[in-house]
DNA sequence: ACAAACCCTGACGCGTGCGTACGGGATAGG
DNA sequence: CCTATCCCGTACGCACGCGTCAGGGTTTGT
């Protein structure tokens, strides 16, 4: 496959508005144990979920959908009710797809937890998959810190470029005097010579 | 927008078969010069550059449908026909396109570099964009560093699981006694807990 | 003349990760 | 009862970066 990683200005924060939070009697007769032992207090609705996490309701949606988290219980109105652990959950998720896994992919270890015969099989299975990632961070560190190189030494190129004489035109690069010929120069400048794209529009 | 940035495996790399080279006959009637002085021997056809460049026919298609590239001219049976300057061109969009950069995004910057009134404004602008890039490839480097840490953290914890009694289930880690509770995991270990997803297929 | 590579334009397909809109209940407060 | 929020399920849309198929020319060698 082709190139993949794209580099983010800034995460989505979240503005807080106030509505209704899930009611014990939402949920249980007082003095049950709700479906599977979670105290009731506690149980978040999707919202709820998308505001302490970050992410928008939809997303959450949109992992269930592809498998990635299950409400612990439905309210009676079909609501969905998450535990505690819903927040660790998605922030997992959060984490693996920075670290630049697809949905799929979570869903995949997901899987292999859960099909694991024992724990520590379990346990030697995510290890190996953290460990292959463990290997691809590494490389696009080097990637990207390459690539950090090039854009310092392009940005000392173009500094002394800033000083040249305004009334130089940009066709007169290619043959700079001050630099040499396009040659030299370094290849996130070089790139821009020539080979016109179509002009059009403001 | 949310969180976007795939890591790489290795990239694709190039079969070499051979065909025809433009030949000067393909182009201009000798003793001539070729629309704009090129040098009739280096021309490459749409397929040259691709091999040289390590994209396909089909990808530089695209950016040239997207403005980023135009060949130097046409044979006259209608094939494109780039200058040498072309590859340094691909190479510029695939690093930038490394870079995170998006097509349209590599665009403008070309479109500011082919307006831009003289060559020190056009540097300056320039100068600008990649400042910004390297603000943000720094940025990515350094969560990318605290993802490395994390995983390295996360693989010593899991280390000790693999050596767990092996009829341990899964269920009992998230009250594991060798680590403590689930509260004191690494957040790569304790999101895949409860939870359950959909199960289903082998 | 013919075959083998190459090239052309056009257009639909795909995988990702949600956004967004639609029509309609659920829940809480006043 | 009325209303303000929040929620539900379904489903279409979109941006990206090409892959891929279709139908048909172009070049070149033998």
């Amino acid at each position: 496959m082709g190139n993949v990683h794209r580099l983010p200005l800034a995460r989505p924060s979240d503005s807080a508005h106030g509505a209704h939070t899930p009611q014990a009697s939402d949920v249980a007769p007082p003095g049950l144990t709700p479906a599977e032992s979670v105290p009731p207090e506690e149980l978040l609705q999707v919202g709820d979920l998308a505001r302490e996490t970050g992410k928008t309701v939809r997303a959450i949606h949109h992992y269930e959908s592809v498998g990635l988290l299950t409400p612990h219980m439905r309210s009676k109105g079909r609501y969905r009710l998450y535990g505690p652990d819903a927040v660790a959950r998605v922030r997992w998720i959060d984490k693996l797809h920075d670290l630049g896994m697809s949905l799929s992919e979570i869903q995949q270890i997901l899987r292999l937890w859960e099909q694991a015969p024992s724990a520590p099989s379990a346990m030697g299975q995510l290890r190996a998959v953290y460990h292959q990632k463990l290997a691809e961070v590494s490389a696009q560190i080097a990637r990207l810190t390459a690539l950090e190189h090039e854009l310092h030494g392009s940005l000392d190129y173009l500094d002394t470029c800033v000083e040249c004489s305004p009334s130089e035109l940009v066709a007169s690069c290619s043959a700079c005097t001050v630099h040499g010929p396009s040659e030299t120069q370094p290849e996130l400048v070089r790139g821009l010579h020539a080979c016109s794209a179509t002009s059009a529009s403001a």
